[in-house]
DNA sequence: GCGCACTATCTTGATATCGAGAGATAGGCT
DNA sequence: AGCCTATCTCTCGATATCAAGATAGTGCGC
């Protein structure tokens, strides 16, 4: 078995051999599959209609539970992108009835953002699609093998999930 | 040890009991784990004053060695981005002088890119910063475990690797 | 109560990307 | 030789994103 990695840290090693590219034995993998899923992902979402972005947000708003109602600002930092994306995305999916917008009555600077029942049962198909794609790429993989996995996975994206953004350098 | 990955398959365990999100657990993973890593080359680069893209070009002309000159149809292909984009990097790199293109001898449609000196060194040095700062995050992992998790990864990149774009679903 | 720093959302302008297609050349096949 | 499909690069228009700033509202400390 042998990827395109293996390749480029074959090409490293021999233009750069005063470094160590062992790193990239991991971190490229996980870019580069990132990539792979991110493609997967986007033709998955298609057959529901929906983008990436759009599942992400919907899946937010789903995720959190009746009555699936989220503030602009906590959907920006789960979903890891900027308020005028943010402010965009909201947009679009109102006019494509999948959310609706109505004032905070609490804080009348704030937005309330709920799912409606078109965006629910979309967002639901979507993710049991999803998994379902998802487990035929793990199907290669043990039971004990993925646990392993998820372990080793967990333990290089805590230190970094802990960091909040504003604090990166 | 916990991440916010934890909190997601918690969140949809709760709300899709009907579903088995087990996959999460290792997909999801490499998702968010690429995004910090893309955050965090980019403030690597930033230093050298290269794009993130820049670099991507930049070292797979180094990669392949002297004359450090390619196609930018290899290059595009190398990248997985469009031949529209790919001529506006190598523009932008071309207009930076860290490349030089010049038309193909043996093939009248073609070009070819090549690294200038201030590109290689550009390129080398920021290569040096990005291995030494992916082996601070990994620092956490021992050996062993490096090797296991590289051989997992693999294996479920291996697949996605072998497909070329254009057949990919 | 009052001021003021902070927060929440939206607006604007610039930019990199993609998709589709044009123009030119290459190379196999008859 | 001549055709015709494939290949290579570039052009163009549309789009999603970001960074920075504008606007409005909040609530803490005094």
């Amino acid at each position: 078995m042998r990827d395109e990695v293996d390749g480029l840290v074959e090409a490293w090693r021999s233009e750069r051999p005063d470094l160590n590219v062992e790193p990239l034995q991991v971190l490229s993998r996980v870019s580069r599959l990132a990539r792979h899923l991110d493609r997967a992902r986007r033709s998955v979402f298609t057959e529901h209609d929906l983008e990436p972005w759009e599942f992400d947000v919907l899946a937010e708003l789903r995720r959190s539970g009746p009555p699936y109602e989220l503030s602009p600002g906590r959907l920006l930092r789960a979903t890891l992108v900027t308020s005028g994306t943010m402010t965009n995305r909201i947009d679009r999916l109102a006019a494509a009835g999948l959310v609706t917008r109505r004032p905070d009555p609490d804080d009348k600077r704030g937005v309330l953002v709920r799912l409606s029942d078109e965006g629910r049962e979309r967002v639901d198909a979507a993710l049991a699609d999803l998994l379902s794609y998802e487990e035929s790429i793990l199907c290669e993989i043990l039971h004990a093998d993925r646990e392993r996995l998820a372990a080793l996975l967990r333990s290089l994206l805590a230190p970094l999930d802990e960091t909040p953004a504003h604090q990166r350098s």
